[in-house]
DNA sequence: CAGTGTGAATATCTTCACAGCA
DNA sequence: TGCTGTGAAGATATTCACACTG
């Protein structure tokens, strides 16, 4: 039977794999060595067929009767989501958050080298955070290729992250992650991800709201 | 016509709303006074019967023939969503990321008061940042109480989350925004939302690297 | 007559249920 | 026997298409 490799994958896929890339992890620290579909699936908080499902995209990685090996199944995953590798990756705008991604640790551990900082303030540029120099953000094209940058991480206030988003696409990048509150405009080639954090306080707000308003019925 | 208030409404559509907020700001501040849902779809890169299904979940805001008032339709948006009003937010983990959203404005400026920040580094305990002292974890279901806090934001790294969490939810907290890369557990009347960012740039990684597959074929 | 509001049609995603293998 | 892999069924979400209205 011919696996899926070829089908067109659903985002919300992705977006689980990488969640359980991230339980693979917790239970390898765990020293688990074998998990089924449905422990994983408690873990996760998904269903353990769409756990299978999301497998299938990419191959047959499991033992029938057994599960899935803990080790070589996060291998696997991440080497489907192009992680057997690093990236190097620029950070536009360096205020809270963008220092706050320069000094944490956690993207270089997954592979995202930061290899740019950049910022249009003249009293930032020059600054040094997280070992990288801060450097003018009207240099970004140059600089985007010169450091072999394949990931834009936007990190400016939302007036100036489509001028941000010009520079990095005038470097020719491949993807781009906007932490900034506001859309962008990109031709259809880029991959875009948003990181809208407020996004989530509304969700959390407006869930309490109608769980009141429903608890008074 | 009796519109839909309530029927179940879909996640997908909440996130939605917040975007579309986001662009009515924009709007706004550039003098744009009535807008139609084709020119709404287009700033925020979704299909305008979309737009028009979403509202239609809240009511009827819009006017045949001309469009939606800018301001109304952003004011009503935010009446619904529960965000006509301000929320006692608590941050727990005072880290790179903790440390940005406390001084970040944005989360004051949406209304998310942050009154209340934790740590269980003696280290940290007592520091002043953005104007809050920093509290022992220990003493989080008291504090919460004390300070009227709804929503908390866990910043922790991941082997401490489910204890930040517990120590909420003993509190008797209602909802969470769990930044920190694990997934917790919780009640199901508790409203839990994941930022995840390190999953955008796996998605973002995911995309470049299948485009590239393609572009080999 | 331009543009909303909405039922119907379509597309997509999730879950079920079970055949088949270790 | 136990658990995977997967077609079929079911549930949700999106888009179409148009009646209707200011």
């Amino acid at each position: 039977m011919p696996h899926r490799k070829y089908e067109r994958i659903p985002r919300a896929t992705i977006s689980r794999l990488a969640i359980y890339v991230q339980e693979l992890e917790g239970m390898e620290r765990q020293g688990v060595k074998v998990v089924s579909s449905e422990k994983l699936a408690v873990s996760c908080g998904v269903n353990p067929s769409q756990i299978r499902k999301d497998l299938a995209y990419f191959g047959e990685f499991g033992l029938r009767g057994v599960g899935y090996h803990v080790f070589e199944l996060k291998e696997a995953i991440k080497q489907s989501l192009g992680l057997d590798r690093t990236w190097n990756v620029a950070v536009v705008g360096v205020g809270n958050l963008g220092r706050a991604l320069l000094r944490h640790g956690v993207l270089r551990k997954r592979g995202f080298i930061i290899v740019g900082a950049f910022d249009c303030d003249p009293f930032k540029i020059g600054e040094e955070i997280g070992g990288l120099e801060v450097i003018c953000s009207s240099k970004l094209p140059e600089k985007t290729r010169e450091l072999n940058v394949e990931i834009g991480i936007i990190t400016t206030p939302a007036e100036r992250a489509q001028r941000a988003v010009n520079y990095l696409l005038e470097a020719g990048i491949k993807g781009i992650v906007n932490f900034a509150p506001a859309r962008i405009k990109t031709p259809p080639n880029v991959a875009v991800e948003y990181v809208d954090f407020i996004h989530h306080l509304f969700s959390v707000a407006f869930r309490i709201t109608q769980s009141q308003a429903k608890g008074l019925i």
